[in-house]
This record gives structure tokens, C-alpha cells and sequence, in this order.
DNA sequence: CTGAAAGCGCTTACAG
DNA sequence: CTGAAAGCGCTTACAG
């Protein structure tokens, strides 16, 4: 494989010359230039990545913790996994993947082993183990969630209290006045996860300021725990016309089948909308309306906040991405309203 | 951050000791060997990566590419995903994660700049460009599934012709004698993976083998693709008593739903098995008996043989992986058996 | 606008 | 069993 003194001698520059002439950082005469790209061509020359390391002492490699939680959803964690190598190509850095095995061992490995320039955290959980290592290590990170303590830490997430607002406000534009919550399985709401506690909270006090009629009801992912949930709802509003998903996938599907059974029409008797979903709420009959957790503006933005820190000094922050509401068919005016 | 330098002096021998003790590459003095790893301890120290990559020219680094077709299964490429970095770190190699946007490029890019030991490959379909890329670098590469042309590679998939036989027996074992195949959309037997076609035709060859009739429909994934499919098996099977699914993860849902609204009961009336399926099939009601898609062992296997070609020549081969029957609460002997 | 050279932190023959 | 030293292929002050 050629190196740059091949390509210093077929260009008849210095090795410096040429060093500078592919990154750019000092100005190199025109017909020079044309001569290094034509030998770098000819010689199909790639700088050595270890060498780039060890002198230039960055690697333009970022790492990427995924860990995979009991209530991790694949197709969410891939969306974001994706998002977030594409952002990092668009600035020229790889990707290292590390997983659950390696949460902080793997972390410490490749920060003092000099292997990555950054971090990016996902699935963050509210006590996560990650989040002291990556103080520690000191090295530009951003996490996408957001933990308990976010002290000295850089958090890209949706806004989940815009999120629970967004969802009410379209139903009660549409005339709802009474909306059941049907939540994630109850382990959620203990420690874990805060998005679904932020959620729920959000939802239930903009429901009371708008004076609409709300409850709250955890939903295990099975049928009965979906008819357990439904009938909760129903108890507690005896005139609920609509409902707002923030739960697992595999509920969707159970609920349309529980309401088609109980004869409840979607969206004439009662109106559905799927909040902070990862996964196409298409293909369901009706497609649900949804408030999508936005995989692809996360990643974006995580990776451009660990390029930042990487230029100079950012203050930590946490930075939250307004929700927005995606139009199908799952709602429309409550049946009272209609008639 | 410390280097092998510090180390050396502070457990007052040469660096070459230091890294010869680290490495084991040749016998060092029980004493000596215990005053580096105190010295290792005291100061933290991890060998440089970049240093490392540039003096030993290798990389410990694997790449993997996972691109994401129309028709990939998120869960199922995560799956991959995850064995493959797991079994990669058993053997003290990190994972350098490319996605589509950079098939072939990425593969270039990080082979001729030496960011990587070996390639990885997952999803790959008929007439996969990546394989060129793979046969022009050179570099250890496995490949997980199986292209149309396997010349020089190595290949790792599961033997979807003996999940066809094994997935008939089962039934066949039953008592059933009429048993249909729903197979993938379309578009999935002309061009790209080539496993819907090996299934299907194993299938029906094993039909005709054991004097069963059979049948194949393609389905799509939709409430009247999957209607269309299962009527068009019904039309050449009329005695049909069981069906086997290789299919879309959807058309699971879809099909039992469909099935109960016709009041067709599973598996008194009608036997399922699903079949190379990356999903979990236990929340189904009934849970369908299922011939799993071995993604752990697929990952595990092929990084295995990159390391084998890391280390010595091996011979390009293609491996297949023995299928496992998962039996749940989908099947039973077909109902005129039991009448 | 360009070059000669030091140095990044390791690994690995070469020597003893 | 251990050490001195070359060398991997770059980047980046230092010089002109």
C-alpha cells in the first residue's frame, strides 16, 4: 500500500507538503496541489488511520454505546443507531459500536486506549451506570436522553412534556374533553427510563389546565394487559372519547383488535393518537395518528454537539427537540360531538 | 495519560519488556512480569491504539456493514448486529459499524487506510456489490447469507433448505398431509435475498418427496395481502390443515387476526410454524411454534472464521447452520385426525 | 509557498 | 531472560 513518501516522491514535493495539501491547513500553490492529487490518484494513496492517530492524536472515530434494555424496542434503538452513524460520516467520523456487555468497561477501554474523540450515549436511563464514566473520562460526549442527574452533561432528547402537550391539544382542538393515558408497563415509572414519567406528568397537568377530563393507566404488553388498561381508563372516565398511546409497539396492534371485538369504532367512537413512537403507525388499520420520537434529528444533533465539543468548548446543556404531529386517520371528532 | 515509557520506568525495565510482557510473546521472569503489572495498575495504563495499529499493523478492529434494505427487519438486523459485536469482543476486537449509504465506499475507505483487520457482512443479498469489493481488497471478510456467487468468499447463514424440510416434517409428523407455504411479498423471489426462493423451493420439493401436497403463495403485508394468500393456498389445497410462514414479521399478527374473525382456530383447525423468523413468536396468541433465525450463532460463527483467516489461510467456504424447531402451542394434528 | 526534522507510542527483529 | 534501537506513517512546529 503506498504511504505519502510515494506520493511526495511521484509529486516531487516534501512528505510535509503533501500532508498539508490533503488536510488543508496551509495554503499550497495551485499547480502543486494538481500535481499531489494527481499522484495520490495514480497511487490510490489513503493516509494510514494508526499513523493519522498516533501523530495527528485524534482518530475520527466516535463510540457508540447501544445497550439493549428488557424494554428496549430493536427497530428504535436501530433507527437511532443509523441516525447517528450517518450524521457522524457527514463529518468524516466512523462509528465503534459497543453494547451492553461493555457499558463501562468498554467506555474506559477505548477513551484511555486513545481509540475514540467522543462518545455518544444511547438509551440513557435515569441512574445510568455510563453517565460517572463519561464525567471521568472528560471526553466530549453527548447523551441521547436524558438522566437523573444531568450535571456537566450534554442530553439531546425529545421534549416529552411538548410531546404530551402536542397530543392532547390536537384531540381537545378536535373537540375531546375527556382522554385516557394508556402508559408503558408499570416497571417503567419506577426507575429506569424517564421519559414515560415525564410523559404521564405533562399529560395529566395539561389536562388540568385545559379542563379536560384525564387519567392515567399503566398497560402490560398483553391482551389482558391492554383490556386491563382500557377498562382502568374507563372507569375513571366513563366518557372518554379518546386515548393517547405512550407505550410499547406490540400494544397498538392489541388494542385496534381489542376495540374491533367490542364493536368500538376508531376513530368514530373513539380517536387514538400514538405518542413518541419509533415504528411506522402505518400499516395499522386505521393508521394512527403520530407524535414520532425522532430518531434521524437526535442523532443529527448528537453527533454535531460532540463535533462541537471536539472544536472548542461547549457549555453542558440539555437540549430538547419539539415534538410534531403527524396527521392519519385515527382521529376525528368525539361521536357525542357528531351526533 | 500514561505511556509504556512511564511504565517501564516505574517498573524499572526496558519498554520492550513492557510490551513483551503485555503481549506474551516471549517468557518473562515471574518477578519481573509482577513488577509491570503493578506498574500498569499504579498508572492506569492502556496501550495507545493508534501507536499500536501503526507499530503491529493490525487494528483488533472489525468492520461491519449492515445496510438496510426495504425489506430488512429491523429487529432481525439488530439481532446480527449484536452477536456480531459480542462475539467480536470475546476475541478482543471492536466494531466498526457502516451502514448503506456507504456499502461500498465505507468498505474502501476503512480497508485501504488499515482501520481494519476484516469485513463482516450482514444482509447480504443476490447480487450484493459489496462482494466485488470484498474479493478486489482482499482483507479476511465473512459474509452472513449468501450470495449468487460465492467464488472466493466465505459464507455463514443458516441452512434455509433444511429449516423447509425440517418445518414440513414437523407437520408431516402431525398427521398433516395438505399443508401451504405463505411466503414473502413478491419482489423478494426475483432479485435480492436469496433465501425466500432456497426456503421455498426446499419446501416444495420435500412435499413432493413425502407425497404431501403442497403449496406456495407470495403474501404481502397487508389485512388482503395476507387474505389473497391464504385464499390462494385454500383454492389449490382445499384439505389444507396447516401452513407454514416465511414471511414478514406483520403477516404473523395479520394472519391469526384474520383467522379468528373467520373463526378459525389455532391449531385445532389450522397449524402455523414460522419459519426463519428473528422475532420473538411467544406473544402471539397462541404462541407460534417457530424455526428461529440463529442470529447469535450466525454472528458468532462468522466472526469466528474472520479471526481463523486472521490468523492462517482458510479455505473460502460456505457454512450452513443447522435449523432448531422451537415447539410452542401453534400446532396440533390437523382436525380431521383428531375427529 | 515549501522543506527538513522531531516526535507521536508502540512492536519486533537484532543482540547479548 | 532482557535491552537498545529501528521503524511503522503520519502531523506539525520550526525555518526559510
Amino acid at each position: 500500500m503506498a504511504n505519502i513518501t510515494d506520493v511526495a516522491r511521484v509529486a516531487g514535493v516534501s512528505i510535509s507538503t503533501v500532508s498539508y495539501a490533503l488536510s488543508g491547513k496551509r495554503p499550497i500553490a495551485e499547480a502543486t496541489k494538481t500535481r499531489i492529487a494527481e499522484a495520490v490518484h495514480e497511487l490510490g494513496y489513503r493516509p494510514n488511520a494508526g499513523a493519522r492517530m498516533l501523530a495527528g492524536s485524534r482518530t475520527n472515530i466516535l463510540a457508540l454505546t447501544a445497550p439493549m434494555h428488557e424494554d428496549t424496542h430493536p427497530p428504535a434503538l436501530m433507527a437511532f443507531v443509523l441516525a447517528v452513524v450517518t450524521a457522524a460520516r457527514s463529518f468524516d467520523y466512523d462509528v465503534l459500536l459497543l453494547t451492553e456487555g461493555e457499558a463501562t468497561t468498554g467506555l474506559r477501554r477505548v477513551a484511555s486506549s486513545s481509540l475514540v474523540d467522543g462518545i455518544v450515549m444511547l438509551d440513557v436511563t435515569t441512574d445510568d451506570e455510563r453517565t460517572a464514566v463519561v464525567r471521568e473520562l472528560g471526553l466530549p460526549s453527548v447523551l441521547i436522553g436524558i438522566p437523573g442527574d444531568t450535571e456537566g452533561l450534554t442530553c439531546v432528547d425529545l421534549d416529552f412534556e411538548a410531546a404530551a402537550r402536542l397530543s392532547l391539544a390536537r384531540l381537545v382542538e378536535l373537540g375531546h374533553t375527556s382522554v385516557g393515558l394508556m402508559g408503558h408497563a408499570e416497571q417503567l415509572y419506577g426507575r429506569g427510563s424517564n421519559y414515560a414519567p415525564r410523559f404521564r406528568d405533562s399529560f395529566l397537568e395539561a389536562g388540568g389546565e385545559s379542563g379536560i377530563a384525564t387519567a392515567f393507566h399503566t398497560t402490560e404488553a398483553t391482551r389482558e394487559g391492554v383490556e386491563a388498561s382500557l377498562d382502568g381508563l374507563r372507569a375513571q372516565l366513563p366518557d372518554m372519547t379518546a386515548v393517547v398511546l405512550n407505550c410499547n409497539e406490540n400494544i397498538h396492534g392489541i388494542l385496534l383488535e381489542v376495540l374491533r371485538e367490542r364493536e368500538v369504532a376508531v376513530p368514530a367512537a373513539l380517536s387514538i393518537v400514538s405518542a413518541c413512537s419509533s415504528f411506522s403507525t402505518e400499516h395499522f388499520l386505521p393508521p394512527i395518528d403520530v407524535i414520532p420520537l425522532p430518531a434521524q434529528s437526535s442523532g443529527q444533533r448528537a453527533v454535531e454537539l460532540v463535533v462541537q465539543q471536539l472544536a472548542g468548548f461547549v457549555d453542558p446543556h440539555v437540549e430538547l427537540i419539539a415534538p410534531t404531529y403527524q396527521r392519519k386517520q385515527s382521529t376525528a371528532p368525539p361521536a357525542a360531538a357528531a351526533l
